[in-house]
DNA sequence: CGCACACTGTGTGCGCCGTACACAGACCAT
DNA sequence: ATGGTCTGTGTACGGCGCACACAGTGTGCG
């Protein structure tokens, strides 16, 4: 395995430098171009980061992105690397349901101030710096549990599902309360008028129980831990059970 | 609450006819639409939908699906609501866990059949017919448990965003397996590469543990029902919370 | 020291996309 | 019969991702 297999995006990122070469001097870093999208998608959503536009942010042409990515596909793993940063340092006086639970939280976090990476489409998994080290403290979460490398994994990837899924059924997260708050009463009223008791019982159960919070949860608090204690119990579960 | 309201891809999907009105019949149905774009989707993938090609594919023009339509977006609505077809009938013998694995796996297999769906780009929550009434034999699959309505809400939806996420995992469960193999050993090789043991104890002991089974689990059958099984654990545990 | 050449950012242009809009013809209510 | 409304069609526009040729830059080697 040589580092020249990399893709060009990757040897950015992990700050391999070939070594120098001839031909003037590259006028800026993928950092920037992560900058300028982020920007443009923190403002206008995914939509708003076209290549033309990341260009037109930083000062420079359209084409001139392709010298550092190799297509879209790339300028988005940029973005979702440099929009998450390092992950957070886990209390270690905390057992492992504190560590994983500040993990999601941060997670959480991130994925509520840069609401647009729920938009991006997935293609493979991540192997850029800081999303192997999201990886790392996830898997380090569970040091102590008698959980194997293999079960470690699949209990991180868990939460880390969750996670995302628990902020998708959010509406996209608007950043518009008004409008969230619209399209949600707007959602209900259909919903009622559609889902008829006689024959969607249990949908109709759920509409008439609270007042308002009806089928998109709030994921600020309390959905959002409620949800995240169910998956912990059971990993709990697998972790008493392998120590009898 | 009227249903002139409902948009009009929502009035067709629930067979709301309205009364007969002048001009010339319709030539064919948005059922027609869902078909021809799923057949295209199916073989070609979701940027194989395109308006014009879906449009040629029933022998129309571009501009005649807006007839039915009245954005792309709808058009994945329709999609989604035909692609999924019935959910499943649970079996009444079954407890909850039996009843909620059936569901699960419908959904699972459903995914599988139809790739694409995971590359739609998620924007409201479902209002057609099918999909409706998968989320109410979910619901239904809780029945006999102590759970309240809210609580089977989240539970259902705790199932749905595991599915969904540990069918993301599949590499986007590309058609060709070899190419899967391929991609999978790729990226193990080069996480491998930059997960070094020092820096990332937890992703490197991963890596270490079986021969051939790192990060993207097999979907099929082991990783998805372990999944499966930590998550009923949690909902398991608040049950047994909830009776003592 | 100078030169060859790899590399930079730029300009042009292609094909495809979603969809707004005007239009001719089809059909039902009156 | 006929007016008005709906149908499918044709044209057109702006934006997109990206291929490609090109002129200028600066380094390593002779």
């Amino acid at each position: 395995m040589d580092e020249s297999e990399l893709p060009r995006v990757l040897q950015q990122m992990w700050g391999i430098e070939g070594r120098s070469r001839p031909g003037p001097k590259p006028a800026f870093h993928i950092s920037d171009i992560a900058r300028a999208a982020i920007k443009l998608a923190d403002t206008g959503g995914l939509p708003a980061v076209s290549m033309s536009k990341v260009a037109a942010e930083l000062g420079f042409t359209t084409m001139s992105l392709y010298r550092y990515v190799d297509a879209k596909d790339d300028l988005y793993v940029v973005m979702l690397e440099h929009a998450f940063g390092v992950p957070p340092t886990l209390d270690p006086a905390d057992d492992w349901r504190g560590k994983i639970t500040a993990w999601a939280e941060a997670f959480r976090d991130g994925l509520r101030r840069h609401p647009w990476i729920l938009q991006i489409p997935v293609q493979e998994p991540p192997l850029s710096p800081n999303q192997l080290a999201w990886m790392e403290a996830g898997l380090a979460a569970f040091d102590g549990t008698p959980l194997t490398p293999g079960e470690r994994l699949s209990a991180m990837l868990l939460v880390n599902i969750y996670v995302r899924g628990a902020a998708q059924l959010s509406v996209n997260m608007l950043t518009d309360p008004a409008a969230v708050r619209a399209a949600d009463q707007l959602y209900t009223e259909r919903l009622k008028y559609l889902a008829t008791a006689d024959r969607f019982p249990g949908i109709a159960a759920t509409l008439q129980q609270p007042p308002d919070e009806g089928y998109a949860g709030d994921f600020d608090t309390g959905e959002f831990t409620f949800g995240l204690t169910t998956v912990l119990d059971g990993i709990e579960a697998r972790i008493t059970r392998q120590t009898p």
